[in-house]
DNA sequence: TGCTCATATGCGTCACTATGCAACTATACC
DNA sequence: GGTATAGTTGCATAGTGACGCATATGAGCA
């Protein structure tokens, strides 16, 4: 695929996308040390892991492990499937690339040359 | 290494370069609804604003402004101009779309189709 | 020089978040 | 049913961040 720079051909994202698409809880979702390490734990693993099985990749209590990922299951991040007494977590990397790149996309779409010169202004001066 | 699937031929992400990319102070920027607004505003702007000019997209005091104008800016996010006595602020642009696309092409380069299958496994476990 | 405007910073307060411990729920196995 | 294992949740605490106010800095102008 080769959408960037000088403007998608598909994908039409304007200026206000920008900041529609940059969820602040998408964000707060990603912004913890610990919650970084869980996905990155996640990507490494070929499959799916229980709470055990990730609790050695940061250094805290147990009971913090399973509240951050049911954080980023919440957030939308993260899958979690039940399996007898295990939860197995799994990241949604589809939708979170997808995400990402919207974002980029967005950006690009706004501002792409970073001259300053926007392709969709419309300057709202609120009051 | 095979890594590789049917993702980006020039892209060269891995695994590992999931938690590298995804850089929780980066997150920690952008989780400020205020700060997206900012952002927002900014986007919508055909050139630089000044803090005076941003203080109107949220309803917080223009001290507050001026604190996550030099928070992002301290991030790389925003860039800072100092002409006469007002400071103008813009957003790199280029560099925030490539840091988002680099982050999807990670985890595209991951775990692409989202099977659960990992191209390049090297599950390392800390200490 | 003194004043005004634009912005930054110090400080105290409040709210939220991360954390650890303990208690609880749910499932599997005897 | 009783026990062990896996995970979640309640609660108290410490740390962090956002906020507003007051003040400082710095530039332009009379």
């Amino acid at each position: 695929m080769s959408k960037q720079r000088q403007q998608p051909e598909k994908t039409t994202h304007t200026c206000c996308d920008v900041g529609v698409l940059m969820d602040p809880a998408f964000f707060k979702a990603l912004c913890d040390p610990n919650r970084i390490a869980l996905l990155d734990r996640l990507a490494q693993c070929p499959e799916p892991c229980t709470v055990t099985e990730l609790c050695c990749c940061c250094d805290v209590d147990f009971s913090v492990v399973s509240r951050h990922l049911a954080l980023l299951r919440d957030a939308g991040i993260c899958h979690a499937v039940k399996r007898g007494k295990q939860v197995h977590y799994s990241v949604n990397y589809t939708d979170l690339a997808a995400r990402l790149r919207a974002m980029a996309d967005a950006i690009d779409a706004c501002c792409p040359s970073g001259t300053g010169e926007c392709n969709d202004v419309h300057t709202n001066k609120p009051e």
